[in-house]
This record gives C-alpha cells, sequence and structure tokens, in this order.
DNA sequence: CGGGTCATTGAGTCAGCTCAAGGCTCGTGG
DNA sequence: CCACGAGCCTTGAGCTGACTCAATGACCCG
C-alpha cells in the first residue's frame, strides 16, 4: 500500500538525530555548535508519523512544546468570531511551528497534517531552560519568533494590498522559494494543500483559486496537473507580483 | 504653545524608573520581582519625547533595540513590493515594538509617531545578556513576541474574512479595550490615526472608512466627532463583529 | 459501479473601489 | 482680523473584481 510505503520511509527516519538531519542547517539548530546539537537533540521527542488530517495540537490545548516538521506539511487554523476558520500558516520540512501558545499558555491555533507527515516535538521548558544556557541558541529562538512576525506582516500586507492574482502568484513563490532552500526544485513540485486551503489562507472563494489557476495555465506562465506545479516563465511570476494594481 | 506643554509634561515624567511607571503593569516588567525590575530598568534608555511624524527607527536600519511606549502612540509601516505602504500595527503606552528586526538583524518596519510621544529604548543585547540570568525576563519576553504573533493573526483573519464594517468595529473594540486596560475610558477616547492610517491599516480605502463612521454615527451606535469616539452602543459593536456575513 | 469529495466553469450580483465635488479646520500672511 | 491655501474628511455616482449560486466534470475508494 502507498500509505504503508510512506510511513516505513518515515518510521526510517524515524530516530535520526539532528547532527544527522539533512535538515539540521534551516531549522532550529542553525548557528549551534555540534556540542549544542547534541544537548538539543536530547531533549526532543520523536513521535510516530502522523496522518493526513490528524492534529499535531488542538486550538486551546495547554501549550507544551513547539514542533519541526521532518518530512511532510502541516497548516494552522484559527478560528474566527463568527465561528469559521482561517488558516494562518502552512509549514515545510525544517519549519518550526507553535510559537502561538506561548502568549497565554494555550495554543490559539490548530495544527493540522496536510499529508502524513514526520513531526519533531520540542518540550519548551526544557527549551527554555537550555537557552538560558547557550545564548546561540536563545538568540535563535528569538530570531524564529521574529521571523513568524515578519512572515505574518507580509500575508497582512498582502491580503491587504494585492489583487486575487497577486496573492496566488505570491504563494506560489514562496513555496518555490522554500523548496530551493531545502534543496529541492523551485520549478516542479507539489501542492501539499487543497484549492479550499489556498482560498481560505489567502482571503479568496474556491472558485477564484480556481479560476486564477486555469487563467496561468491558459497564458501558459505555470503548468498544472492537480497539484502539480510546473513553473514556465519565473520572470512573469515575479512581475505579476511587483507590479502595481492598475 | 500647546507643542510645549505636551513635551514639558512628558519630560516631566522622562526619568520616571520601571518601578515608578504607572504602565509597569501591562508593560515589560510584568511578572518581575522589584529587585529585578530594577535590573531592568538599569539598561533602558529614555530619549527626547519624539513629535508627530519623527521616525523611533527606519525600515532597513539595523536592529539594536525594542522600544516601549509611555506616552503618545506609534505607527509600524512595512514597505510592499510594489512600493506602497501598509501599517503592521498601531502602539499604545505600555506596548513594546521593534521585535520585527530581530529576524534578519535589520528592521523590516518603520515606526512613526502618530503624536508626541516618550519612548523607552530597551538594547537588545542587553535585554538579551539579562533575560539569561532571569528565567521570568526570558518568558515573558518570548511572551511578548507571542502576543504580537497572534495579534498579527487576528488581523490576518480580519482581513480575510471580515467586511468592512466589521474590521472597523473590531479596531474601535480593540482600543476600546486597550485603553481599559491601562485605567483608562473603554467608551470615550481620542482616536490617535487619520482616517488614512485606519482605511491602509484595515486594508479599506479612507472613503470607506469614513462611510461607515457615518453610519455608525447616524444610526447612533457611537458618536463620532473627528477622533474623539463615543462609543453608546457597545452591545450592538460586539454583534457586529461576532454575526456572520450574511 | 455508485457515492463522495474536490475542482472547474459559467452567469449574474454586489461590496467596496474609483473618480469627482465640496466642506471643515487650522496656520500663515497681508 | 480676515482671506487664502493645504490637508483632511465627507458625500455622491457609477464601475468592477471577486463573490454567490448553479451545473458539471474528474477522481478515489469501497
Amino acid at each position: 500500500m502507498k500509505i504503508d510505503a510512506v510511513e516505513r520511509k518515515c518510521h526510517a527516519n524515524h530516530e535520526v538525530k539532528c547532527s544527522d538531519c539533512r535538515l539540521a542547517a534551516i531549522c532550529l539548530p542553525i548557528s549551534l555548535e555540534l556540542e549544542d546539537i547534541n544537548k538539543l537533540d536530547n531533549i526532543i521527542q520523536r513521535g510516530r508519523p502522523v496522518h493526513k488530517g490528524d492534529r499535531v495540537y488542538h486550538a486551546g490545548e495547554e501549550f507544551k512544546s513547539v514542533y519541526a516538521i521532518r518530512s511532510g506539511a502541516v497548516k494552522t487554523v484559527r478560528n474566527t468570531k463568527e465561528g469559521e476558520e482561517q488558516i494562518t500558516g502552512f509549514y515545510l520540512p525544517g519549519e518550526i511551528l507553535g510559537m502561538d501558545g506561548l502568549a497565554t499558555n494555550n495554543h490559539t491555533n490548530a495544527a493540522i497534517a496536510l499529508e502524513t507527515s514526520a513531526i519533531c516535538e520540542i518540550p519548551f521548558t526544557r527549551l527554555e531552560e537550555l537557552s538560558a544556557k547557550l545564548p546561540n541558541l536563545q538568540r535563535r529562538f528569538f530570531q524564529l519568533m521574529s521571523k513568524e512576525i515578519t512572515q505574518d506582516q507580509e500575508l497582512i500586507t498582502l491580503l491587504s494590498k494585492n489583487s486575487a492574482d497577486q496573492r496566488i502568484v505570491s504563494l506560489l513563490l514562496s513555496i518555490s522559494s522554500r523548496n530551493a532552500q531545502r534543496g529541492l526544485s523551485n520549478v516542479d513540485f507539489f501542492l501539499p494543500m487543497s484549492r479550499s486551503d489556498i482560498g481560505n489562507y489567502l482571503g479568496l472563494t474556491i472558485e477564484t483559486v480556481s479560476r486564477v489557476f486555469s487563467r496561468l495555465h491558459k497564458q501558459n506562465i505555470i503548468t498544472l496537473d492537480k497539484k502539480h506545479v510546473l513553473i514556465n516563465d519565473m520572470d512573469e511570476l515575479r512581475r505579476i507580483v511587483t507590479t502595481p494594481d492598475r
């Protein structure tokens, strides 16, 4: 079975230490010495793989840990005052999530796997203790939270100022560059999320997302087959996001 | 002169220590012992008041400090890819800004005074050193960054899911409750920002902001005279932000 | 092969935009 | 002390990008 194969693969990786993880260069351990990486490694818990739709943590759940993605993809979701859902982020391998829970000691978001994923759990009190001893780690963690802030502000700008086309192209370019960072292709990749997730995240309806994708495909800027994206004209995509609306 | 009077008032407060500051209960020192507050106090620099339009820091400027507002009000502004401006936050007394600069070591936002304001500057390397020694301070600062994240995500949700009316009412309620926290009236206050700032922040045109304010006034839910707001029907405002669009 | 989920496409509507015309307020200079 | 200009805000009229509603297509899984 396909799923079993994926699971087995994840399981094979399951006990990889930070020092051996191919994502170490973009994940939490950046700028740590080998010795310090091992200290960090000792506090990290590596759970069983989560499957599509499983929650890494729930909204309202007590904040105990932050999480690093080793493989797969996760979305974070907030509940609105009206009882709808708002996706606040997509997280790919090497990225850290869960920092929303720190302010109130409860997670304001839920985190839901978009596909079978391997997750490293990092108990926060231990991370805090270790941070106080390792200035580089403290700095690194401050930086990660700051990065989360600047990314959220980028999304605010996108939602506030940009057209449907620009929002969708921005998301494509974001995924493309994050793939490149992980050593994958920046022009040929699979979207881990549904059209409906994309629409929710970008403040658009599913129909609008579909129409924009169709148009970009017809104009031969991208080739799209379900979730498989080929970027044919990167310059044109960049032009779209940097050109004022009218 | 009016401005001189304000300056003098700020100047009078100018050297107030954290331990004597009436905002200590909501500002950075929360949860610190008196002794530790004094340690924090020692690293804080209190500059001259800034005037309306002055920048506390510039976009691209090297990140050296975070800032606490003692009096007045400040907006933070990002440049978009198209060269426009996006306001990412409004900061009132007791609130901390500048955490956006940590990720890349340069501020991505500029911070601009909306009125004459007194600002406490907190050099970050010293704060970092002190955090490593005072677990409560480290935790407190992590929490402040996390709060910034959850607030940005609230704005994302607002922009993505809510109507013009709901966005504007949300801002009014936010300012109202932040005023209450500082011991001021939650139904009678002055908006520190212009209509154009409000529109920019909420992803609306200035005309729409004006029309919504006029409508709320005509319906007698609020009374509005320039920047002076009186909330007449708090329940109705709450109803507006929690009622699904249609 | 049937039912469910997800995606696409078309047709018509509407919230918020653009464009345009004034109004109010405050500071400056005659 | 008033006239004038600049900046900010309000209001009206008409337009449009993205929405809603609706129908259909494609795929997956049992």
